[in-house]
DNA sequence: GTAGGGTTAG
């Protein structure tokens, strides 16, 4: 016996079912009571409904069986399916029932229009896309808004945001989505001008824009800089007490992250009620772009104790941080991580690839781009950078052609490193020509960072005069670094003269970084003017920036030990200057002759010695030496550049140690080695970069 | 119609 329901049960019940057994028991229920396939109007709906509970519950084999049995399909019967479909996220599929559709002279009504229009620019299909347009238009659907604004996420999906514009424009009513389809479009192609001009057509209209506009304005400050912008965006939320979604605080602290105020992003972030993977990852790639790698990793324990598992993009957060610090340890942890439970891609491939080489590992950053199969732009750009840093300008080259010889055009970013490669290696002619190639034949043209390299590499061949003639024919008003690469250039030449005219040069343009005021002050010290030093030293204090202390990091068995210049506080610290008064003496029997000009202080010579011996590289070496094993490869990481009596001493120690050292100073690497390094004495002047602050600690 | 991820000079 059963107990037949009365009234318009099934679609209540069927609404309320979650998972596909108990859709497949309302079935049953309706079945039995007899309600279902006589092919009245009432049961075809029925058929509908239990159609789409199928799908929406995940049960596409069912709801399919269901559909091709049942034979009075109306368009809402496709609906039923094709909407499930695009809900899955099968775009395929959509489109193949689409055109079974068709086929079966069924006319597609609005929302089958606009659920086909997704999937194509889902899939980046135009030109399916601009065909049911077509079709769209001639069943009457030119002015339907949906449809519209679908055609408009079709061309903004592709890119094309003429079009999207053209349609737009043509639109006799617009609404919210429409505005926003244009606004995220514009945003997407890095068009964040024109997505802001749109916003101000939509506040003339008298259109207010939801979370959704907010997001797309807040991409447009973070991708322009504009905190002006965008502080202006969140006071308008705040104002119209607006609620905020996960979504629209992610973007919010993705704003303030790419502006550079990361303390007002933790701020965002600590006061958000939900959050997800996403919060978390914004945050976390806030801190590990900036140089922060402390706080990166601090953020992945405590994600985890959250209970969130770190995702891709995460993971890739981390593979920057720990490029930065040169952790290679953890890195290997992430790789393994990765290449276990996640997808392995390409682009996973780079930040490892970028890793390893940055973490001293240069052949293993060769395997892994070796074994990537799908490589774009970005992976090859990564590898040659790779071996620019470990001063290997030849393999950079040959890497570079034979990305060439694949048909990938180079840009302004491969350019850079491959300038920059061969300014590592001394190679000039080289660089000379693929220069004069890059603007000529790539047409790409020359941004400072160009310029930067070339003249670097010109100015540190003493070819100083050419140099500076590449300055003065530089179309654009040549910024402070170019003028600071041809003064490092000048720094260790005999050019004294000229090295104080740039110096001036330099310091008219007013630095605001001490390390370039250091750099300043060198070249008046090598003049021996220490009259010019010494107010150098006083503009430096006006301007209210201090040197950065130099800091080295010597990796032992996996962890990181931290040495600021003059370093007292480790426990070891006087097994560590034992080791270096045994290692001075060595060094003096085999010919080393401290060599104080790099010292900047106008003191006594005895003194400076005392403070070469302090160097903050020299700690860490001495310390890694006294913890490993006879022969193991030392791998120590500075945060300026290092320091050229320091340099010459790495080389003596690496002979008499018997043991390779690597050095990894704030640009490129040195593989120190039976009494010579790999960047054949072509060591450099560079500047800060944000670095762990730490007096002394183990990371 | 909406959020975080890989390369780039000194």
């Amino acid at each position: 016996m059963y107990y037949i329901p009365r009234g318009p049960w099934t679609k209540s019940l069927l609404s309320v079912c979650r998972d596909k057994r108990s859709v497949a028991q309302v079935h049953a229920l309706m079945i039995l009571t007899g309600i279902l396939g006589t092919g009245n109007n009432n049961n075809n709906n029925n058929n509908n409904l239990l159609i789409a509970s199928y799908a929406r519950t995940g049960d596409f084999l069912s709801a399919r069986c269901m559909f091709d049995d049942f034979p009075h399909r109306g368009v809402m019967t496709w609906n039923a399916l094709v909407i499930a479909y695009s809900r899955k996220g099968s775009p395929d599929e959509v489109i193949g029932l689409y055109r079974r559709m068709i086929l079966e002279g069924i006319k597609p009504d609005s929302s089958i229009f606009t659920v086909t229009l997704k999937a194509c620019a889902s899939l980046l299909d135009l030109k399916t896309g601009e065909e049911i347009r077509d079709f769209a238009i001639e069943c009457g659907y030119k002015d339907d808004v949906f449809v519209c604004s679908s055609v408009l996420n079709l061309y903004a999906k592709c890119g094309k945001m003429d079009e999207a514009r053209r349609v737009f424009d043509g639109m006799p009513k617009k609404d919210l989505v429409s505005w926003t389809t244009m606004i995220s479009g514009f945003v997407r192609i890095g068009g964040s001008m024109e997505a802001v001009s749109i916003y101000r057509r939509m506040q003339n209209e008298g259109m207010e824009g939801d979370g959704v506009v907010m997001v797309g304005l807040l991409q447009s400050c973070a991708s322009l800089g504009d905190l002006k912008m965008g502080l202006s965006v969140h006071g308008y939320m705040i104002r119209r007490e607006f609620t905020m979604d996960v979504v629209v605080q992610t973007t919010l602290i993705d704003m303030y992250v790419k502006n550079g105020l990361l303390t007002v992003a933790s701020s965002v972030f600590k006061k958000m009620s939900y959050r997800n993977v996403v919060s978390w990852g914004a945050l976390m790639s806030g801190f590990a772009q900036n140089g922060f790698a402390g706080e990166a990793f601090e953020l992945l324990i405590q994600m985890q104790s959250d209970g969130f598992k770190p995702d891709m993009a995460s993971l890739l957060s981390v593979l920057v941080a720990c490029s930065h610090i040169g952790l290679l340890k953890l890195g290997k942890a992430v790789h393994g991580y990765i290449a276990r439970r996640l997808e392995f891609d390409h682009v996973s491939a780079t930040a490892m690839i970028d890793m390893y080489s940055k973490c001293g590992s240069l052949s293993s950053a060769r395997s892994l781009f070796d074994r990537v199969n799908t490589r774009d732009m970005i992976s090859w750009n990564a590898i040659i950078a790779s071996y620019g840093v470990h001063g290997q300008g030849r393999e950079a080259l040959s890497i570079f052609l034979q990305m060439i010889e694949t048909n990938l055009k180079p840009d302004h970013a491969t350019f850079a490193s491959l300038l920059s490669a061969f300014s590592h290696s001394g190679l000039v002619e080289e660089g000379l020509h693929w220069f004069n190639l890059m603007v000529t034949y790539y047409k790409i043209q020359p941004h400072e960072k160009h310029y930067v390299c070339v003249v670097d590499l010109l100015a540190r061949a003493g070819r100083v005069e050419e140099a500076h003639e590449l300055i003065e024919a530089m179309v654009n008003e040549p910024g402070i670094a170019v003028w600071v690469a041809l003064l490092s250039g000048c720094r260790n030449k005999v050019n004294i003269d000229f090295g104080q005219k740039i110096a001036n040069k330099v310091l008219q343009l007013k630095p605001d970084d001490p390390g370039i005021y250091a750099l300043v002050s060198n070249v008046f010290a090598a003049a021996r003017n220490w009259e010019a030093v010494a107010s150098v030293r006083k503009l430096m204090r006006n301007s209210g920036r201090k040197k950065i202390p130099g800091c080295s990091v010597a990796e032992v068995n996996g962890r990181l030990h931290a040495f600021l210049v003059e370093d007292k506080s480790h426990p070891q610290h006087e097994k560590i200057v034992a080791m270096l008064e045994w290692l001075d003496q060595e060094m003096r029997k085999m010919g080393y002759v401290p060599n104080t000009e790099f010292v900047l202080h106008d003191l006594d010579e005895e003194v400076k010695q005392r403070m070469l011996f302090n160097h903050s590289e020299r700690l860490a070496i001495a310390f890694a030496l006294l913890n490993t094993g006879p022969g193991v490869r030392l791998l120590i990481t500075k945060n300026l550049r290092v320091c050229g009596d320091c340099h010459e001493a790495t080389k003596f120690i690496s002979k008499i140690v018997d043991r390779e050292i690597v050095v990894r100073d704030v640009k490129r690497f040195h593989h120190f080695k039976d009494g010579f390094c790999s960047c054949g004495d072509y060591w450099i002047f560079s500047r800060k970069r944000r670095w762990i602050r730490i007096e002394y600690k183990e990371v």
